[in-house]
DNA sequence: CATGAATGAGACTTCATTCAT
DNA sequence: TATGAATGAAGTCTCATTCAT
């Protein structure tokens, strides 16, 4: 199910299934488009059909797309990771490495906070194979070990410690009214992290 | 939705409304009992039928008791906090205030790492109200302030972060299969949390 | 989910479960014969959405009897086989057994081409269990032993023949239009029934 | 629906219509391969995207040879009629007609009984059309006509008989697991035809 | 008061057929 | 002409909540 590509930002249609007609891949975006807005002002509850009327599509053609919600949900999640390895692309080019690191984890954390119904719409779906699969996993590893040899990042830190943090971070982004909290959190975790 | 008793721990029979009968305070602790291990094992797809059938009572009964899902869900946060009440005087009874405040830490989030189920059937549950009125937050800010003054915990920190830090903590709980790793994103958070 | 009694016309209610409530009762009672009715005019195309409009209840209520569309049909089957029960008794209470096998074969044969609609919707339903349920299949094994006890039904004749007969009854009662063409049926194989 | 050709062995690509093109041709013959063998696997429950699939051919082509899936399920059953017209001639040429007879119908039985999923397929097709067309009809009549001529089959049997038989048969092979018990039913039913 | 039967909007998904490319 | 993407009505079942008994 998994594609498998490692590309920063790959393209799902020249994989290994033949390339979608240009009518496809016009109507795959626009599902997705669709499905990011609708996620967005709905987030959990949002259904299917929903997506479809806002695509300007119908419901079965948005199943031929994605066989399942999820399947849907995790093209979306797709994306944002896709969104975020080129954030750690830029990371990564960067001499000070925590510098890099902690830009990067302030970006991507406003990168989720700035939509809540999407953290809620994602907040049950699984994202491992994901981080794995577009190559966030192995650049932020990198980034990490370099701010480590710097002496800025705590030498215990590990990727899962980044998961961890994301993790919660959803929790305070769709839990918590106030539109800034999330600051304070990722403030916090930071400190958490960085080398005494 | 509240019920607004401002009490320090409302024993909500006895304060505005006429106490129950005995043998409706019987079946509200039974229902309580009984949402309490169906959430326990279904998380957030228990059903009242469900708790309804573990107490062996009606359903009319539950919504007797708890006129709405959401209201059964409050009542079980309520019981939570009390006991975290009790650990909260504990921790103020102590000389040294980081101390109390790190165990306290420690000694809830397990509470809420022992059970997921729970962590998942709350996780859209407001408790801002009920952690003021069951009084934990003042006894949070007293056991704060103290351990500013004996100069251990951050001079910036609020009540509002352990807030964040619970809230975090019940999506780390709920998300991440591995029974541990609440306790690494609990240590990572108290070193944020330590005046440097 | 078999409920194993074997008397003639099996209660239900006063089976293991607790009896029905009366209003319960009445409705399974109106779902059980608009069931009847929409199978009839429908046969497998019915929908519980027109059993439910037609018993004038909400679907949910006809979910609550009957978890599952299967499980209201394998009701009706029920209901029928207990009719063919009284209809066996009566067979067995006659002196010259073949003339007792041949009627009841001719009477409920009679009973399933009344209603093509019905062979349809029951086409794929296994009624194997039932049949032994209701002890239909036992009386129907002694009127045939008596039967061949008195040299009028072919020695090697089982059980299963007729359930083989009645199989393909089904087939030529929803298939063929002609409304009579059944009978042509039942006569070839009571023939080939006959002891030779 | 029917497509009226009145040959013995219509032949629908030369008949009135203009011929069709070679690869069209090619496609046709594939198309009803791929749904004999989608048809055999999944009975009813066949999609006709999966034939296309199996032909390796779009939905379309499909829907081009074949406007309706009852067409293609027309196609199919003609195909195995005109496979039992050769039976038929077989049986015709030998001189006792009851034998030939007998044979036909163990043969054609046997044929059905081989494919459970076709004989499900087709359970609501009316074939009546077809063995008229296919010449199947007149030649089992006059086969007939013969065995009672020489005294073996019943006096009254008509080919009527036999569509009833067939039909019945594959309800039995349809619906009955054990493998063989269609043999019995074949049993039966000639012992009820044969002259007493 | 307790009971548990009833309600019914709404969720997800399928598949025969049409039609743009 | 072939392709396969699009369509969307329809079907089954769930569950929070209400209300008759």
């Amino acid at each position: 199910m998994r594609r498998g590509t490692a590309t920063v930002v790959p393209d799902p249609e020249t994989a290994l299934a033949r390339p979608l007609r240009a009518d496809a891949r016009r109507n795959r975006e626009r599902i997705l488009k669709a499905a990011r807005s609708v996620f967005a002002d709905q987030g959990s509850d949002a259904q299917i059909d929903d997506v479809a009327r806002r695509a300007k599509v119908g419901v079965g053609t948005v199943y031929r797309h994605f066989p399942t919600k999820d399947a849907l949900l995790d093209a979306l999640v797709r994306e944002r990771f896709d969104e975020i390895c080129v954030l750690a692309d830029e990371a990564l080019a960067r001499d000070d490495a925590w510098e890099g690191f902690r830009d990067l984890v302030w970006r991507s954390a406003e990168l989720n906070a700035r939509d809540r119904g999407f953290c809620d719409a994602i907040a049950y779906h699984d994202q491992t194979a994901v981080v794995v699969d577009c190559g966030l996993m192995g650049r932020v590893e990198q980034l990490m070990r370099r701010a480590q040899a710097q002496g800025a990042l705590r030498a215990d830190a590990t990727t899962d410690d980044i998961s961890l943090m994301m993790c919660g971070l959803g929790s305070v982004v769709r839990t918590i009214p106030s539109p800034d909290v999330w600051r304070r959190y990722v403030a916090l975790m930071l400190d958490g992290l960085r080398a005494t």
